[in-house]
DNA sequence: ATGACCGCTCTAAGCGGA
């Protein structure tokens, strides 16, 4: 089984690269963040032609999250919003139930800046996933939480860690509240020494000179690292035409 | 080189992103 999840920025500026990706890896389920799309104009009948089934929470002009299943699949008792999230209306958590996986797609506050009222906001969003998580297990729930959790878990993972001292994204409140979440990061387990990134700023030709941070991620149980086969980035996706600032991460889950 | 993006939209000499 293939489980995606990828910031697109804007699935409507993303939908030919988005249906592109499907066509491509045929993934079973996809985690997609930052869709931008108020509810009205989430490209379901598009992506229904490309043979997949939505669940989507939709913000308006920012934010928005989605869960994608291939046709055959379903995504059941679907969940919108993370309770306790300090702005239940940013759109920025959604849940769905396919093949005996309790399946997340989350899009965690930026922060902006470690002096901003946002940063104290992104400390208890994820406070609140570590809760939501600890509800799901105590329900017996094998949980994929993925997306884009705006924390680079480790100081491997920033490019240059000197040029992010006195920023968001690599704190320690940041670090050890993402560990607290108390789920398995995919990739790092299948790669323990290697240094690779999912996100990359457009500016300053920043992707081909290879400065990006790990942001992107799938948090899997116990119970799940057994079955991961692969974890990997394709970076084809942060290029060619109107690329998202983000490359999907692609998890390959062995049948149990 | 003190430069360099992109997608939103109250279409901006702006905002937010990370």
């Amino acid at each position: 089984m293939l489980v995606v999840t990828w910031n697109v920025n804007s699935l409507r500026a993303r939908l030919p690269r988005a249906l592109e990706f499907l066509e491509l890896h045929r993934p079973d389920v996809v985690c997609l963040q930052e869709t931008k799309c108020a509810p009205e104009q989430f490209p379901v009948a598009e992506l229904a032609d490309a043979g997949y089934s939505a669940e989507h929470h939709s913000g308006g002009r920012w934010a928005g999250v989605a869960l994608l299943a291939r046709d055959g699949l379903s995504l059941t008792d679907p969940a919108f919003g993370l309770p306790g999230e300090p702005a239940a209306d940013e759109a920025r958590w959604v849940e769905a139930s396919v093949s005996g996986l309790r399946v997340i797609s989350t899009y965690v506050p930026n922060g902006r800046t470690l002096e901003s009222p946002e940063f104290p906001r992104k400390l208890r969003f994820l406070e609140a996933a570590a809760d939501r998580v600890a509800e799901l297990k105590a329900g017996d729930a094998t949980v994929l939480l993925s997306g884009d959790f705006n924390v680079a878990p480790a100081d491997a993972d920033v490019y240059d860690p000197e040029q992010f001292v006195e920023s968001t994204h690599v704190t320690a409140e940041e670090r050890s509240r993402l560990a607290a979440i108390g789920l398995v990061d995919a990739y790092r387990h299948l790669h323990p020494d290697t240094q690779q990134f999912t996100w990359w700023d457009y500016r300053g030709g920043n992707f081909h000179k290879g400065l990006g941070l790990r942001i992107d991620l799938a948090l899997i149980s116990e119970s799940l690292v057994p079955r991961l086969a692969h974890v990997g980035i394709d970076r084809n996706f942060r290029k060619g035409q109107k690329p998202s600032d983000h490359a999907p991460l692609l998890i390959e889950l062995r049948a149990e």
